[in-house]
DNA sequence: GCATGTTACAATGCATACATAGTGAAAGAC
DNA sequence: GTCTTTCACTATGTATGCATTGTAACATGC
């Protein structure tokens, strides 16, 4: 390999896997042998196999013994199920930083998304539309104070950009998703933590069966 | 070791190591490095390390470079969060129960804890009531149907019954918690999913005021 | 006595070795 | 042609080896 000696072999090993399996480089139902994967990322199986253990935490990856690691496919109930966790976690992040008070700058930062997402959107954008989305996700997450929360929003948070990657050329809401960011970002604006939570929370469960729609709709058996 | 050769040493290490933690026979601030853990457990680092790595990904454990592997300990703050997530997260578990309209034998196995933990207290048996208390957490946990929550959920409960554990010397509340679990019982016997839900969340939110009471009152810094 | 430089040690991160046990293909029976 | 049995192979689970590097104790200077 060119580069990479920044850290350690297993979190790179973990980010390159992790990345790769969340832009859906690595399909669901992707398995390959731990050696093979090794030989991929130019390293021994050891460290291969301490990030796999991570990612099989994470829910991203299953070891299957004798037919090496799987990148997990969801059912449509299981995508359902993921939507259910979400639904009821992420929004404690809305929670955790409209009690913080965000600063003008955390504010302007999340509101850019929202920007790029109604830019995106009015360029008929479907990708630059949902990096716009998980990136202001992805910051709220961040910007909350909240370690363990953010450990464990952020593998779902892969799933759903998985998810969502599959669904984007069916989806037809994305003017109202677009408005729930601007709702959301105003309680946020205001420290209203309830009516942030409510807005995610909503946000996540119209998402959720707009999802659970196209799914049906398209007879999408795994995603 | 006598026994155990069941199926991996990963496996039992980490069983191990998790009840251990669990039951504060490994208590917060403990460390030791990996060498001496795997001689402990009568075993090579390998199968320590990968266990470990699964503990550090549930929160019980970090692994720090240079000292060993560290229990974790909660500060006062952390106690507060891990009860915002769980508040958030537990009651999910109450609604995929009650929507999966639990049979008399499952409602009767749960009537069974509450029923222990009412004896307990009777019999003034803080250890007692706790055991049961965990007992039906950890089956409405189990007897619900979404395996991912059972998987963020899980490592949660460990947390809290080492909190409890700490804690238990000092509840005064314990009468209340049981009327809880009943309440909670009986709208799950109803099939009322929102019911259980608004119930289970209440308890816990009780519960973790409860506690942070007692940490502020024993001035508690870590658990 | 305190601060700083030096050094031996030890824990980790990673690579490699190896036994075990499934798997799939080839060979053979019907 | 299909089913069964055998067998080589290969992926895993675990142990071990080894270089690196941070730590902590010691020594030295003030």
């Amino acid at each position: 390999m060119t580069a990479n000696q920044k850290s350690t072999l297993v979190a790179s090993a973990y980010r390159r896997l992790r990345t790769d399996i969340r832009e859906n480089r690595l399909a669901p139902g992707f398995q390959a042998p731990e050696p093979e994967i090794a030989t991929r990322l130019g390293m021994s199986r050891t460290p291969v196999r301490e990030a796999l253990i991570r990612l099989q935490a994470d829910g991203l990856v299953r070891l299957v013994p004798r037919h090496g690691p799987l990148v997990i496919a969801l059912t449509p109930s299981e995508v359902q199920r993921l939507y259910d966790v979400l639904s009821a976690l992420e929004p404690e992040a809305a929670v955790s930083l409209a009690d913080a008070a965000p600063d003008t700058e955390t504010l302007s930062a999340l509101s850019g998304y929202v920007g790029d997402m109604a830019q995106a959107l009015d360029r008929q954008d479907p990708q630059g539309w949902l990096a716009a989305d998980d990136l202001f996700h992805q910051e709220i997450l961040s910007l909350q104070t909240n370690p363990r929360l953010h450990h464990m929003v952020s593998p779902l948070l892969d799933h759903v950009h998985r998810v969502l990657l599959t669904t984007l050329p069916y989806r037809d809401q994305m003017q109202r998703a677009t408005e729930d960011h601007q709702t959301l970002l105003a309680e946020l604006a205001a420290g209203n933590a309830n009516g942030a939570r409510r807005e995610l929370r909503q946000h996540r469960k119209r998402e959720g069966r707009e999802v659970m729609e196209i799914i049906a709709a398209q007879s999408l058996t795994e995603l």
